[in-house]
Order: C-alpha cells, then sequence, then structure tokens
DNA sequence: TGTCTATATTGACAATAGTCAATGTTTTGC
DNA sequence: GCAAAACATTGACTATTGTCAATATAGACA
C-alpha cells in the first residue's frame, strides 16, 4: 500500500503555506522584539509595557500585536482596560514542527 | 560583577535583527519548497532540476536561490554549465540558534 | 451621562518584495 | 571564434508591508 497520494501532497503544500505564514510574522525585528518581551513575560505582559519596549507609535504596536496573534503565537486577554498579551499555548511546538516539514526527509511527495 | 551591559543590548538588537532576515528568508512559500527541495536532496540539487520543482520563470527561482544564498541558508558550486545548490552548514543550527535568542529567559537586557 | 485612559481600527503613504520579459554572462562543443 | 545551453542580472510592474496620524471603541470612575 502507497503511504503518499495526491491528498498529502495537497496537504503537504498547505504546510508550507502555513509554515511561510508563520516565518512571515517573524520576518520584522520589531515584531520580533515584541514577541521576544512577550515570551519573556511571566507570564504575561501589559500592552502599556509593550509600548515602552519598543520605539513605535501605539498603533503600530497594536499592528504587530495583531499579526502575532494572527499567526497563532500569542493571545491576549482584556482585564479592565488593560491588554494582556501571552505567548500562546505551543507557540515555539508550532514553530519547530514548521522546520521539521521543511526538513525532513521523508515529508517530500 | 553585572553580567548585561550597553554593549550586550547593542549585540542582541542585531541578534534580533539578524534573526528577522533570517526569518524573511524563510517567509515566502515558494522559496521555502525550493529550500525544502534543496534539503532534501542528497546532498546537493541542479538548478534546472529547481526549475522544473516550483511553477516559476527561471528568472523567478534565481531570485529566490539568491535571498536564501543571501541569508546563509544554501551555498552553490557551479560544475560546467550547471550549478549545484546544497544546505549551507549549519542551517538548522543557525534557525534554532535565533529561536533561542527569540525565547530564551536569560538573555535579555 | 460624561470624561478620561488604554487599546484597536482606519486611511494614507513610502518602502519593500515577488514576478516576469528581456538581456547579460559563463561554459561547452563544434 | 561561434552558437547553444544554463544560469544570473536588470528593469518594470504590481502587491504587500511597516509606519504614522486621526479616529473609534471599550472600560473605569466621578
Amino acid at each position: 500500500m502507497r503511504r503518499k497520494s495526491n491528498a498529502t501532497l495537497a496537504a503537504r503544500i498547505e504546510e508550507v503555506s502555513l509554515a511561510a505564514r508563520l516565518f512571515r510574522a517573524l520576518s520584522d525585528p520589531q515584531r520580533l522584539r515584541l514577541l521576544s518581551l512577550i515570551s519573556r513575560a511571566s507570564p504575561e505582559i501589559c500592552v502599556c509595557d509593550l509600548n515602552n519596549g519598543v520605539s513605535l507609535v501605539q498603533p503600530t504596536v497594536s499592528h504587530h500585536l495583531r499579526v502575532l496573534k494572527d499567526a497563532g503565537l500569542v493571545t491576549c486577554e482584556r482585564r479592565a482596560t488593560w491588554m494582556y498579551y501571552r505567548l500562546a499555548d505551543g507557540a515555539r511546538q508550532k514553530i519547530r514542527r514548521a522546520l521539521t516539514t521543511l526538513f525532513s526527509r521523508k515529508a517530500h511527495a
């Protein structure tokens, strides 16, 4: 029984596309700095602190946070007037899996 | 004796910038597919095979290969009229190190 | 209700990036 | 040297992205 089919090929193309979107979220220095600040928080950090952490105006920070959230790398929660961001569960694993997909020998169609 | 100084802060900013550049090279699906083809080759692959591997014209493939090379992810070598690309030594480690920089708790200034 | 604070969204703009056609460069073989 | 093949580079065009100013939204509190 063959292990590869058109279905898995299509799935692999989708995987590559997902991986690319993930890496794109990581491809800006300011966004990387924000993610770094978030990932080192214990376990969360207020947006106001993030605003102070980079040399960008507030709407730009908000934009980057949205990109990180859309990529599934962070989650946020509102408490009172403040928004708290934290690393999403399995964010590191998600990236590691993307790399595995990229480099593993067997996965090729 | 304090372990962090302005010098290491500057170094960290540079590290973040480098990491972002690395991830940017990985942020395009077609380029990711090319890198995937290269990484699965044993141990190298001819550009003509890469051209057949994606649905892009030759100059576009050449452009993507240059981006990958500039990022230090692949190397190439000419033999006769053919160019052979292979994964750069330590390409995986380079990415892994970028992720470590990004997520490690201690490295923050 | 109204005001203040924190954050998000919208709109505009410049810069960057992906793509292709056309052209250039290098090597081979006659 | 010349023609052909393999690959790279250039130039042009469009789409996407990062940034900011202006505005909107949501919650706290008087």
